[in-house]
DNA sequence: ACCTGAACACCGTTCAAGT
DNA sequence: ACCTGAACACCGTTCAAGT
């Protein structure tokens, strides 16, 4: 049967939870997908084009935040839900980011802009998208290359960014929504 | 003249100016110093090694921050120094959250513990630390990933980052500071 | 101590040609 | 429409050998 953007996408998922971005070559998907190299660029004009699909997939896995009684409360549950989808597979980070620049819609965007309507200052949104957004990536890529570099050299320290992450959270929160 | 360490360094950050990190690889920095590539390896056991160094050096740019009336200015201070440093050299950011993982001294800490000891609340340092250091590597990621897509692909939308940055920073300053 | 030369084991991408 | 085969132009890294 034939090909399609979405059996890569998979197959690409699968690698990347195996052995991360760098295990994850055009060569090593093709192998897996029974195919020539080449053939994938008869579906994606490039890496980069894939890459920015298996970031929709991540976001898509965004879970929707139910509406709450503080606007303090449902931005501390998209940022988690965000962190949760991205910290979620290997490396996820830095793909979920190179998405977003590629234009991906952000799902942070919508839910704060939900947010807002529901408790007020709907000007605010975009920075709060912005600011939220961006230190959920922040965080996550430096503990997913820390991974990555603890992997090779098992002597570096370790950290504990779960609760790093929820700590910085708190700092942001204190004030935002008021 | 025998190559050293800082020298290397020096060269690759030309590197980057000229051409950012794809342009950047073991092989071209070896041809502009007039060395074979492996005799990198002396002076660096990787390439991620030299990154490292490189993003010590961008760090090492950061201005300090004058002590100010109010907390909230003096954050601010702190994170528009570093992002400046950041962004002023190409793919910069992604470089500098290696050289972070990698466990270099990040000076936002330094910064935010002394800002926390002049006008109280040294106990929430950790916390504003982690949010603006990965705030500022959020969105010039972000911004530096938009810049290098856009070089290949003219049609892409143009985003205004400078001015993303300062909507973004303002929503989290809101209250940190407090 | 510092570097060369040559190789190893990879990459992403293109493109004529097949079916 | 969808894929193969073969090539192009690269990578980072290792290591014996030179000086």
């Amino acid at each position: 049967m034939a090909l399609n953007k979405s059996a890569v996408v998979d197959t690409a998922l699968g690698l990347l939870h195996e052995a991360g971005l760098p295990g994850m070559s055009m060569r090593t998907l093709a192998t897996r997908l029974n195919v020539q190299p080449s053939a994938l660029y008869w579906h994606f004009p490039s890496k980069q084009a894939l890459l920015t699909a298996v970031a929709e997939r991540v976001l898509a896995d965004v879970a929707p935040v139910e509406a709450r009684a503080s606007a303090a409360d449902e931005l501390r549950g998209v940022s988690r839900a965000m962190r949760i989808a991205v910290a979620g597979v290997p490396d996820g980070a830095e793909i979920v980011a190179l998405g977003l620049a590629a234009g991906a819609v952000n799902p942070v965007a919508e839910a704060v802009g939900r947010t807002c309507a529901r408790h007020g200052g709907g000007e605010r949104a975009a920075g709060l998208t912005t600011a939220l957004t961006a230190y959920v990536l922040g965080v996550t890529v430096e503990e997913q290359t820390h991974h990555n570099l603890a992997a090779v050299d098992p002597a570096m320290s370790r950290v504990d960014y779960d609760s790093r992450f929820d700590e910085g959270l708190e700092a942001m929160l204190a004030g935002m929504a008021g």
